[in-house]
DNA sequence: CCGACGATAGTT
DNA sequence: ACTATCGTCGGT
C-alpha cells in the first residue's frame, strides 16, 4: 500500500533506510513502471554538500517543505529524485534501484524502461541491474521529469511509494568523513541494502 | 587505461 | 528549465 504522509516524517537518517526496499510507482501511458529501492542517501541543512544549505530558493524550496514532498534538480545531464524529511532542509537522495516485477507491473515493462532509459552509445539495451543504477538513471527509465514533478506531492494514481512488505535483512552503511566537495567537507550517510550490494552504484567500503 | 556517471554553476 | 564538463569509481 501507498506510504501515507506521516511514514516520511522522520529523521532523514531513519527515513533513508525505511525507505529500502519500498517500490517506486510510475503511471506511464496505461502501465505502471516500478523499481525497488535499494540505496538511498540522508542531506541534513546543516550538511555543507546539501542543496539546503545553499539556502532558501524558487528552485529548492521542496527542501523545505513539509515533509514527504517530491524534490527534484536536474544536473549533468540527468534528472534526480528526492523526498524531503522531517525538519526544514532535511531530505533523501534515491541513488540507486532495481527494476521490480508484480501483478500491477508486469515483466513486459522491462522493454518500456529499456526503451525510456537506452545505453549512451548505441548497442544493446542496458541489462535489468544497469537499468535504474545510479539517481538520473532510475530517474529516466521510470520517466520522472524535474517540471513534472518537483515540489509536488505524491499521486496514488500518478506516481507514489509502495510499501510490499519487503524489509532488508542487512542494511549496509558508508558514514563517510571528508568528502571534499568545493572546499569544504561534508558528512555523507549513505544506506544499501545487502542483498543488492553488488548492484549498488558504488561498493561500500 | 577507458567508459560511465554525478547534491552545480551558469546561461536562456 | 536545461546544458556543459571533469574528477572519481569500476570494470577490462
Amino acid at each position: 500500500m501507498q506510504l501515507k504522509k506521516t511514514f516520511f516524517n522522520r529523521d532523514a537518517t531513519i527515513l533513508a533506510k525505511a525507505l529500502l526496499g519500498k517500490i517506486i510507482r510510475v503511471k506511464h501511458k496505461s502501465t505502471w513502471l516500478a523499481a525497488q529501492i535499494i540505496e538511498t542517501e540522508a542531506y541534513y541543512l546543516d550538511d555543507k554538500g546539501s542543496h539546503a544549505s545553499l539556502g532558501f530558493t524558487e528552485k529548492r524550496k521542496a527542501l523545505f517543505m513539509p515533509a514527504g514532498t517530491i524534490y527534484m534538480y536536474y544536473a549533468r545531464g540527468g534528472d534526480s529524485l528526492n523526498v524531503s524529511a522531517k525538519g526544514e532542509g532535511n531530505a533523501v537522495l534515491i541513488k540507486s534501484a532495481y527494476p521490480y516485477f508484480d501483478k500491477i507491473s508486469p515483466e513486459t515493462n522491462l522493454v518500456i524502461m529499456q526503451q525510456l532509459n537506452p545505453p549512451k552509445n548505441g548497442g544493446a539495451s542496458r541489462p535489468t541491474h544497469k537499468l535504474c543504477n545510479g539517481q538520473t538513471l532510475l530517474c529516466r527509465a521510470l520517466g520522472l521529469k524535474v517540471p513534472h514533478w518537483d515540489a509536488k506531492q505524491f499521486d496514488a494514481n500518478l506516481f507514489y511509494l509502495d510499501d510490499v512488505g519487503y524489509k532488508p535483512q542487512k542494511i549496509l552503511q558508508a558514514k563517510r568523513l571528508g568528502i571534499p566537495i568545493g572546499r569544504d567537507e561534508h558528512l555523507e550517510y549513505r544506506f544499501v541494502d545487502a542483498a543488492f550490494a553488488d548492484v549498488c552504484t558504488k561498493k561500500i567500503k
